[in-house]
DNA sequence: CCTTGAACCTGGGCGC
DNA sequence: TGCGCCCAGGTTCAAG
């Protein structure tokens, strides 16, 4: 469930591992994912030292030295893992933590590192994720991140600057977090888990949270909280399991966490005397699970 | 502008 | 054991 707080999870856990490391071959075992590969991929970035790995959005960044910077998304199914030492004595011997086998191991970086060789593998049995190149310099202008929103993790994601985006739409509240334009990295669970959070209806319309001078209203207030709250809290449990993860088995990815609302049709609302039951509605065409007695 | 739906792709779960 | 159907973290495009 690659959202914000999952590709900040793999960032620090590949940092380790990957930065000021020496990037000695990207393999390529298929032409595309979503999209096809960049055609000077490969030769753009074997032989290079990774400067260092960074997050926007969903995004994550591989800065190299001399300036080129990998750019991946992992989509819906995409997962990194690092292996160590040499390469497996027993092809395919390796089974993947999530059922999922090498056969979708799409590309593999092989580095040498400070304390010997080891190989960053990514695998996503849908090939949603994709991978391109940009420069450094001109990062911020690539398609990918021109029109991105604010972070949820910083402080420029405030009341006022929702209040600005969310004025005089009558798009539902849902759908206006989702839009990565708005605030980037949210996607469909915590989106969720934050409305919740808020004690706001998904159905709502987004321009009712703002006062007809343009200003926000409390309830936009406490949305802000809940949104950076609920990614605070996501961050810190993917890092704490993450740890777990490299300790059981060398992978990285994906956190249980115990959503309020999320995948949770049918139970009972988590709100302290609520009493309501989690509702499960189509918006987008996608799930909204929500309580419809204390969210409105 | 708005909205919905389909598309991309594989795999897991469930009912029969 | 298998088939058919529905569902899934994301994004983008077409159509109404």
């Amino acid at each position: 469930m690659p959202e914000l707080p999952e590709v900040e999870t793999v960032k620090r856990g590949l940092a380790p591992t990957m930065e000021g490391a020496l990037l000695l071959r990207a393999e390529l075992r298929r032409p595309d994912l979503r999209f096809p590969f960049p055609e000077n991929f490969a030769a753009t970035v074997s032989g290079r030292r990774i400067f260092s790995l960074s997050r926007r959005a969903k995004y994550l960044t591989i800065d190299l030295e001399g300036g080129d910077v990998i750019i991946a998304h992992l989509g819906m199914s995409g997962s990194f893992r690092i292996e160590t030492g040499a390469s497996p004595a027993i092809p395919g011997a390796f089974r993947h933590p999530h059922g999922k086998d090498e056969k979708h191991d799409h590309v593999i970086f092989h580095l040498e590192t400070g304390s010997g060789p080891a190989r960053v593998i990514y695998n996503d049995p849908r090939r949603f994720g994709f991978m391109d190149l940009a420069r450094r310099d001109t990062l911020a202008d690539h398609a990918f991140f021109r029109d991105l929103g604010e972070e949820p993790t910083g402080n420029a994601l405030d009341a006022a600057y929702l209040a600005t985006r969310f004025e005089d739409r009558a798009q539902p509240l849902k759908a206006a977090l989702l839009d990565q334009r708005t605030v980037a990295g949210l996607g469909n669970i915590y989106v969720c888990e934050a409305l919740w959070r808020a004690g706001l209806s998904p159905t709502r319309p987004a321009g009712t949270l703002v006062d007809s001078c343009g200003r926000a209203k409390a309830a936009l207030s406490g949305l802000v909280e809940a949104i950076r709250a609920v990614i605070a809290d996501a961050i810190a449990a993917g890092g704490s399991s993450l740890k777990d993860h490299i300790q059981a088995d060398g992978s990285l990815g994906y956190f249980q966490h115990a959503f309020s609302v999320y995948d949770r049709e049918g139970e009972a609302c988590r709100t302290p005397g609520c009493g309501g039951t989690v509702a499960r509605i189509t918006q987008a065409g996608r799930s909204t699970f929500h309580c419809p007695r204390c969210q409105k």
